[in-house]
DNA sequence: GTTGCAATGATATAGTGTTTCATTTATGTG
DNA sequence: CACATAAATGAAACACTATATCATTGCAAC
């Protein structure tokens, strides 16, 4: 899938949580209420969100909600690959692939700000090229592309 | 050259600021004390720094220097490609390759924080193939990996 | 049941970046 | 040279992002 195209996403909240469910109970990981529910908003609103953004829907909703709340859900879900941090954005994505450490590439459109994701191996590309000739150990990777989605585009490029 | 190895900068200072001059002159564009001596300070310590650590060898000299100082002058460094921000670091080094936009891409030390710089076509790779399947046009790029340097690695990897 | 560990609550603070507006400095033009 | 224009700087305040710390609660294993 290209990412950008319009997108009926009925039940992708709930095949996302299904998942979570699923994996966390495999390896036995707690997806606890606060956790499930910062994944559950980020699957519903289907784009980047700032932490206090994610704080602010926490809120309306009546929970105690101090930033540790959201950065502590969001390291949970970052570090266990259900969600993404977009670094150029210094913002948090519902992860759209499967399961387990990958290394995510986003294509970031800096007009309507949607972001779509690929995947890819670690250590391929130029970074790995780039890595092995200098004897680096690649843990993570970070790759961002910002620039104008088809619609942006067409649109006319501001 | 890979970058991790040690390093005798000590005409690289020069040479770059030189360089800059030299690019400056022949586009028009002004490189004024204030973004002379930022780039400078990022020859020097040829690392990543924070804008408030810029900001404090500013202060340290006795300029007035109040955030937007540092952030204007990084703004029109990256701009015209004399330093490059690492988005993971939220820092800025200078640029180790020739003038004009590229591409660079990064791989971080996380344990001495020394950054190395690579440089790429802005549409190759993964995140070319991505944007092109997509129909998203690319204007920036973030590359960036964290591990470990070869120094680091065999020290005892943390 | 109590020991140990993970998770949460709550407060404060640290770090990063931008907006705004007034002022100065450089550049070009009559 | 005088003036108009645009670029750059100075200065103050503010907005956004993230972490440190410590007390408390819940849960699980022994």
């Amino acid at each position: 899938m290209t990412g950008f195209e319009t997108h009926d996403h009925g039940d992708c909240i709930a095949r996302g949580l299904a998942q979570a469910e699923r994996y966390c109970a495999a390896q036995g990981l707690r997806l606890t209420p606060a956790r499930r529910r910062v994944l559950e908003i980020l699957l519903e609103e289907h784009r980047a969100m700032g932490a206090y953004e994610i704080l602010d829907r926490l809120r309306a909703e009546g929970r105690g909600a101090q930033p540790p709340v959201a950065y502590r859900a969001l390291e949970f879900l970052t570090t266990h690959g259900f969600a993404h941090r977009i670094e150029r954005l210094n913002a948090f994505v519902a992860c759209t692939h499967a399961q387990d450490r990958h290394a995510p590439a986003f294509l970031i459109c800096r007009a309507c700000d949607r972001v779509t994701e690929a995947e890819v191996a670690p250590t391929a590309g130029e970074l790995g090229r780039a890595a092995e000739a200098a004897g680096f150990t690649i843990e993570r990777t970070v790759r961002e592309a910002v620039g104008l989605c088809p619609a942006c585009a067409g649109a006319g490029p501001a």
